[in-house]
RNA sequence: GCCGCCCUAGCUCAGUUGGUUAGAGCGCCAGAUUGUGGCUCUGGAGGUCUCCCGUUCGAUCCGGGAGGGCGGUACCA
């Protein structure tokens, strides 16, 4: 037999290992949201994890590069399958094929895992959960702000103090029909105008006034070049981010001043009023949604609203750095996206978040799952021969609904004792040959002693106190358990 | 993708001006404690010093390349 190299036990960079800690925060941020996506009337869809290249749109897949951006590999009939990188574009395929028989609007949200092919970083992962909720086939700003509410609502359910993020809201339209008063028409200049203005946190007016004329050298030396705007258009530009300030309707008047004119951005004003009327009244307050014209959110095939929600949050890390935590989800309109399939343009509206970014938001604030994971209670085993005296506790723990475990490992009794204090165990229970005989059970709180621990000194007095310990009639197995789980939930 | 820094035990890091057996703290395992979690003490396991090529009598250390990590920048459906 040919000795080949042991494999190198790790994950895949850009891939992560979850315990149930993580997962029990994820799956309550899932339930929560759920609820309140479904109580707006959204209904819990879901598509397969592969989607036909040429379906995912921008990133087709050839044979130099099957690979770029996306997870790709060829079905059996030479098809290029990929996995799907974000919800959006499998929704599009499948309000496509099943146009006819949906009732439209089509509201819909989902939960689900996602795949990129690209440069991990701090946060940054390549595979990892996204829920969406959209509306596709209503052009009305209304369904922008139920969107817009939406996103509100079940990002409070999820448990994010209402002080601790906003949604801002924009529109494409505005910065549109500014630039097309400016003269600026051309596809690629535009862009570079959304991506400069996009990096206002990051590098303030001074940097993006820069990138929106000739170009900026940061400090590694590296030079980016601008939008190319005239000095004129580049303070336009920024006088137009810059209004986003103070509640909706001052908003919308400083913006009424800065666009003035032209067709498109006049109907993205009226759009951005119909949504503050449709927020209102959906009691969604100022200070939970406001407009602000420097959200950009880079996509290219948002045709109207824009939305991302922002965190307020202020945090240090380990080294007592402050941290940004940004953008915990956005979203807007797309009109065009169905198009593509079909050639008939259908209006869609959504919005998006990470999970796991939500949920080391929730951490940060404070408000996520902050204690571990209980474990179950433990059967001390003494003796392989009375195992089944240890199957008959656990099954009577379990019909009570109490989760509980033989210990099945092969150490001694210290060991298994640290191994119920390792998994958070609220009690122990043993069963010896003395216990066995007399028709008895010892059962040890572990909790009481955990809270006692740190004041013990002395090794042989802390074993000979055998805290928290006592021996019953076995027919009180149960009542006694749920009594030490009552005390401390 | 581009630029910079880094890679020694499970983790955090010492160290060798290139010389036989590479260390610490924490963690892990065991004993002291025949059936008891923490503290303490004692002992133990764990390393091709990231990999490959070169220079050298000799490389964990010097040079080149690759891989991985971190930071910045670009991109981000």
């Amino acid at each position: 037999m040919t000795q080949s190299p042991r494999p190198e036990a790790r994950a895949p960079r850009g891939f992560m290992d979850r315990r149930a800690r993580d997962l029990a925060a994820e799956r309550e941020i899932l339930t929560k949201v759920s609820a309140v996506y479904e109580q707006f009337g959204f209904e819990a869809f879901d598509t397969g994890a592969f989607e036909y290249a040429d379906a995912l749109g921008k990133f087709l897949p050839d044979a130099d590069r099957p690979n770029e951006g996306v997870f790709a590999l060829q079905d059996d009939d030479e098809q290029w399958m990929a996995l799907r990188y974000d919800l959006t574009a499998p929704l599009a395929r499948f309000v496509a094929q099943s146009w006819e028989t949906l009732p439209k609007p089509f509201r819909r949200y989902a939960f689900g895992t996602v795949w990129r092919n690209e440069k991990p970083g701090p946060g940054r992962y390549r595979e990892f959960t996204q829920c969406d909720a959209d509306t596709v086939g209503s052009a009305r700003p209304e369904a922008d702000a139920e969107i817009i509410a939406l996103a509100v609502a079940g990002l409070e359910a999820s448990g994010l103090p209402r002080d601790a993020f906003v949604l801002k809201i924009n529109n494409r339209k505005l910065l549109n029909g500014l630039l097309a008063t400016a003269g600026v028409a051309d596809e690629g200049q535009k862009l570079a105008v959304l991506r400069a203005v996009d990096k206002l946190d990051r590098l303030g007016p001074d940097g993006v006034r820069l990138l929106l004329g000739e170009g900026r050298k940061d400090e590694s030396g590296a030079f980016t070049k601008g939008a190319g705007l005239s000095v004129a258009g580049a303070e336009a530009v920024l006088a137009f981010t810059a209004a986003g300030v103070g509640g909706r309707a001052q908003t919308l008047d400083r913006l009424s001043n800065v666009i003035g004119g032209s067709a498109e951005g006049d109907e993205g004003l009226a759009e951005l009023v119909a949504i503050d009327v449709a927020l209102t009244s959906l009691g969604v307050a100022q200070d939970q949604a406001q407009f602000d014209p420097s959200v950009v959110r880079g996509l290219e095939y948002y045709t109207g609203a824009v939305f991302e929600a922002e965190l307020l949050l202020q945090t240090l890390d380990e080294k007592g750095q402050p941290v940004r935590f940004g953008s915990v989800g956005g979203g807007g309109r797309y009109d065009d996206l169905v198009a593509r399939f079909t050639g008939e343009r259908v209006p869609a509206t959504g919005f998006s978040f990470g999970v796991s970014r939500l949920a080391s938001a929730l951490r940060a604030a404070g408000r996520g799952l902050g204690a571990e994971t209980r474990g179950p209670v433990v059967v001390i085993c003494f003796n392989p021969d009375d195992m089944p005296h240890y199957f008959s506790v656990v099954g009577e723990l379990r019909a009570a609904g109490i989760p509980a475990e033989v210990y099945l490992g092969s150490s001694g009794m210290k060991a298994q004792m640290k191994y119920a204090d390792r998994r958070l165990s609220p009690a122990a229970i043993m069963l010896g040959g003395d216990e066995i005989a007399a028709g008895q059970v010892t059962i040890k709180d572990l909790d009481l002693g955990r809270a006692l621990s740190s004041g013990v000194t002395d090794n042989a007095a802390w074993r000979a106190e055998r805290p928290g310990q006592q021996t019953i009639a076995r027919t009180d197995l149960v009542s006694a358990v749920r009594a030490i789980l009552e005390a401390r939930p």
